[in-house]
DNA sequence: TCGCTATTGCGCACCGCTCGCATCTGTGAC
DNA sequence: GTCACAGATGCGAGCGGTGCGCAATAGCGA
């Protein structure tokens, strides 16, 4: 996919199967590469957010040639589509899902256990920060830290 | 600092100067060194989150000498003493600051634009995070990322 | 002043990720 | 079907941020 294609506006890519998403590559100038095929594939049936290691992992199950740095460049422009995001989940390398399966975690800085956080409770969050500083906030990008029940 | 001293409790940690750092130090078994005192020196004057290598500058115009890995180990050791905190504000390098000058951060994916986030504005996160998971939230380690008002 | 041990400077190495480049492969045109 | 072009890939080098091992140094209590 050529550099200079611009991201669609956010929220309004649809999609429900890996044939959607292959159609809005090709609509937007990319090639139906197997390797994206496999990588959206993997993404799919997953449905959980793996680095880009497993991702890489899981993808060469399937097509042992495909190069990690593949794997990465496919990410960068599925995310530039909206069909892809990372978060980071702590200190270690980002993970990566379907846009639409997005949530937002805690993370215990004690123990590292992972809690999916409700979008509902970032919403006097989310008012006040637009309300005040017209700032639209995603929660999902970064992790919440804190401290489990049994860690503090 | 030796490894197997164990962290204070999180809140209990008080200090106004370097010299009562320096002395919170020595009464871990930590020794008042020339290094972590130009550090904390630093850390006291600028009152503001500075990246590892940005300290290591700042330290270097006093002390040139000064290694960065020694200001990474430092400034692990002042972690563990409550007596530093670090954030991540997005993809770079990790912030570092005076612990009790913490505070939550909205960054725009567009521009980078950070803004600070008033910790009141987390209440109703932190009570549901509690209450439902038993989590105790620390808004400040990752900054909340978002779109500003003149990128979205 | 002495001896113990925390700490330091230095450099190497790691991890997560990006980039350059030569090659390959989808794709539309014919 | 086949051609040619541009997008995509494999590979490896490289980069920024950080941690580590080691020998040398320097606080600190006695």
């Amino acid at each position: 996919m050529s550099k200079p294609l611009a991201a669609p506006d956010p929220g309004t890519v649809e999609f429900e199967t890996v044939d959607d998403v292959m159609a809005l590559v090709r609509a937007r100038g990319g090639r139906a590469t197997s390797s994206r095929r496999v990588l959206l594939d993997v993404l799919f049936e997953v449905e959980d957010h793996l680095t880009a290691e497993e991702l890489t992992e899981a993808v060469q199950a399937r097509a042992p040639d495909v190069h990690i740095s593949t794997v990465y460049r496919n990410l960068e422009d599925l995310q530039r589509l909206g069909v892809v995001a990372h978060s980071h989940l702590g200190h270690g390398p980002a993970t990566y899902q379907l846009a639409p399966l997005a949530h937002a975690h805690f993370i215990c800085s004690g123990c590292g256990t992972r809690v999916e956080a409700p979008d509902e409770w970032f919403g006097s969050l989310a008012r006040n920060a637009k309300a005040k500083l017209g700032f639209t906030i995603d929660p999902h990008h970064f992790a919440i830290v804190g401290r489990c029940a049994a860690c503090s």
